[in-house]
DNA sequence: ATCCTCATGTAACACGTTACATGATTAC
DNA sequence: GTAATCATGTAACGTGTTACATGAGGAT
């Protein structure tokens, strides 16, 4: 039924966790789900009127100095049900993992061993860092908070870069392997 | 100096293992790539259009009886040049994951115990498809064949899945004591 | 006979990113 | 005092998905 992208209601999700101006929304986001569905500025922008139109939350100005004027957006009491229909349907939205990356590796035997071999290695290095940001994250977790489902998902997020960091250590071995029996 | 989505490079590294056609180009990119880059139908009409005002590839009509006619794209020397110069280049383009699953699960706190985890058995039964879709494909790789940088993004699919599916049963279990507590 | 799928392709639209714009602070 | 960043927002564009179209062949 709904029909709203996962877009909109991941902007109305996070409005339920307090009234914000798109601009801190957008930064919201960032700091929250951006490692599993990333929104961009103009986006957020662009749903709270949709949002806005449906009344499922209301926009009030608010004038400042020193800072642009803006627009302070709360969830209505109609935008909390439309949140909890949402997500009271388990229909599942296939996850979609894009790697240009991958696009490179899987063409590799065309590429000289030096060049395959740096772009796994900063592959490791985005995979490490993600490993480094996400741990104190998952390790801090209150055990009874009502986020705990909200910390779950960085828990997925710090597996699969462990996955990630582990491949591209076994890759390079084995690409190590390899040039040694070329040579 | 470069500038074609990653889109474009796939397609012409796709046309790089011989000439097709772009209904078949699509096909191929289902069964090879799309794990980590899909490419939608439509996508290919446009970029082998692309490639081919680039020079990058030549098409050639062919007709048919029984199917609608076709045409039939190659690589052009320039074209090899390009996709070569485009993998030599180990800039990284960062990647994306994507999973409305994982917004729910963000808001599980608003989400009935239940619906949450039939959610996330679902996911589960889908991580565990992948698994059983790619652990054969990993196991027959030929060990000397060049095209074992191929094989090896299907590893690193393989070793996300079982991320996944690892979380899923830690999750669920999680789910299981939080319920066991409660009542 | 009818319906479905295959093989080919096009068109419309929605989603998402990047670039632009602007005045006020903060940094050097 | 000049430059970068912050806080707000808009506009333009490119990417990607979904729906449409069509005739032949296979299935029931």
């Amino acid at each position: 039924m709904a029909g709203l992208p996962t877009t909109a209601y991941a902007v109305l999700g996070l409005l339920s966790w307090g009234p914000r101006s798109p601009y801190d929304l957008a930064q919201f986001a960032a700091q929250s789900i951006a490692n599993f569905w990333n929104i961009s500025k103009s986006q957020v922008y662009g749903e709270v009127e949709r949002l806005a139109g449906l009344g499922y939350i209301e926009g009030e100005a608010v004038e400042q100095q020193g800072a642009p004027d803006k627009t302070i957006y709360k969830m209505t009491p109609s935008g909390e049900d439309a949140l909890d229909t949402w997500l009271a349907d388990p229909s599942f939205d296939p996850q979609r993992f894009r790697s240009g990356f991958l696009v490179k590796v899987f063409f590799g035997h065309r590429m000289p061993d030096h060049v395959l071999e740096e772009l796994i290695n900063r592959s490791r290095r985005e995979w490490q860092s993600a490993i480094d940001q996400l741990r104190p994250v998952v390790e801090r977790v209150p055990s009874g908070s009502q986020f705990r489902y909200a910390f779950a998902t960085a828990r997925l997020g710090l597996k699969m870069s462990e996955a990630g960091l582990a491949w591209a250590d076994e890759t390079l071995r084995e690409l190590a392997q390899t040039r040694r029996k070329k040579k």
